[in-house]
DNA sequence: CTAGACAAAATAATCGATTTTTTAACAACA
DNA sequence: TGTTGTTAAAAAATCGATTATTTTGTCTAG
């Protein structure tokens, strides 16, 4: 018996949300752009109630920002901002994983090395660039996943989207990209050691150095 | 020359978000309710579409579940959801007033005193509950208005909703009720004298009495 | 030239009707 | 008795067209 698959019982407003999250993110869409949505409905294929039902839920979400009678925009990238989310993002992962260090058990430490092995072989070569962050977000994700609280999770989810449509319009800076790779397999040790300070303190130097090639977008 | 109005322009599917969301986080929907669309329509006097804009937006904000091809519905009251809830209440808020009593300044403490007064002046007699709680959420957001960072203050405003939706569901306890409004004060007053330590205990003693308050919505 | 008024065009928002999917009721069968 | 299959009713999602609002472009008065 196959899985039955409840995937395909996504709703098209579903799929197109989906869909342009994930465009938004990775930078398919110019930074403040007003969102042309006849353009949109041809682009992904769909009628206009869905559509704008995905919209919606982007713009509270935070991925879109909306104008009453004027529509949709993508939001500017704004140096503050960045700032911003990269410090929420320090505060609130800081505070996950070292809940998720404290209460992860035996199979999380499976998962978590099984995230970083099969980041660590994929390859970073553009046309693999989509899978590579498939796994990056699935690591970070996998890190702190048992700190015990669905909404700081969820916050985290929203700031990691926030953050990558920042460092995914950056320029890549290889040196720094190495220095990261090499924190994500030091960071599974510290995890699996239970050093929940040494842990915190890489993982935040983890967040200063991405920001630092997020920054590359603003100027 | 009076003021241009800007909310005059709103559009039907934000009055309905407002609505709904003012409604929701007041128990005006039973918990774990099915939403019948159909009644939503006639109750708020709108057409499909915007009300089901607004619905998509409450539900991506967390105010409603959506189940891809059967709707939305009221979340439940969960005792782990509210433990969630409070606890990171008590993280984001004490971070966020901390940051506040730092940067802070003089137009912030006129602000404080007079979002405590009103809130003082204001009784809490049945017909005013609705003036009441206005007011007590701008006070709360007036305390930690100036922490500097606008994803940490939406976060707050998210938990804050999903917090009195418990709170409101929950029977008043009168002598709880008393304690909690000297805490105002005594918030105020501590924040003035920038004490940061003093002033982030005694908030998370007061969510922690709130918690207690809304546990009554649970059983 | 520039500011303002106006009409035309473009775009956003909403409506009413249709299609798709789920739910519920009931019957046939093991 | 309980399970499975069938179908009618209900509800959700989507479509196509209409209405309302904003934007753009043109013209005129100063």
């Amino acid at each position: 018996m196959g899985v039955p698959q409840r995937k395909e019982s996504a709703t098209t407003a579903s799929r197109v949300f989906d869909a342009m999250r994930h465009d938004l993110v990775n930078g398919r869409f110019a930074a403040g752009e007003k969102v042309a949505i006849n353009g949109l409905k041809e682009q992904y294929q769909v009628g206009l109630s869905p559509l704008r039902e995905a919209l919606n839920r982007l713009a509270a979400y935070g991925l879109l920002v909306q104008e009453n009678q004027r529509g949709f925009r993508v939001p500017r990238l704004d140096r503050h901002e960045l700032d911003d989310v990269a410090g929420m993002r320090r505060e609130l992962e800081g505070m996950a994983l070292e809940r998720a260090i404290l209460k992860g058990d035996a199979e999380w430490e499976s998962e978590l090395l099984a995230a970083a092995h099969r980041l660590k072989r994929a390859d970073l070569s553009p046309t693999q660039v989509d899978e590579w962050e498939r796994l990056h977000a699935r690591f970070h994700s996998t890190l702190v996943a048992p700190c015990g609280s669905v909404w700081l999770l969820r916050f985290i989810d929203q700031l990691h989207d926030q953050f990558d449509r920042y460092r995914r319009m950056a320029p890549g800076v290889p040196a720094v990209r190495k220095i990261l790779d090499e924190q994500h397999g030091q960071l599974v040790e510290l995890a699996l050691e239970r050093d929940v300070k040494a842990a915190r303190a890489l993982l935040e130097d983890h967040i200063d150095r991405s920001y630092e090639v997020a920054l590359g977008s603003c100027k």
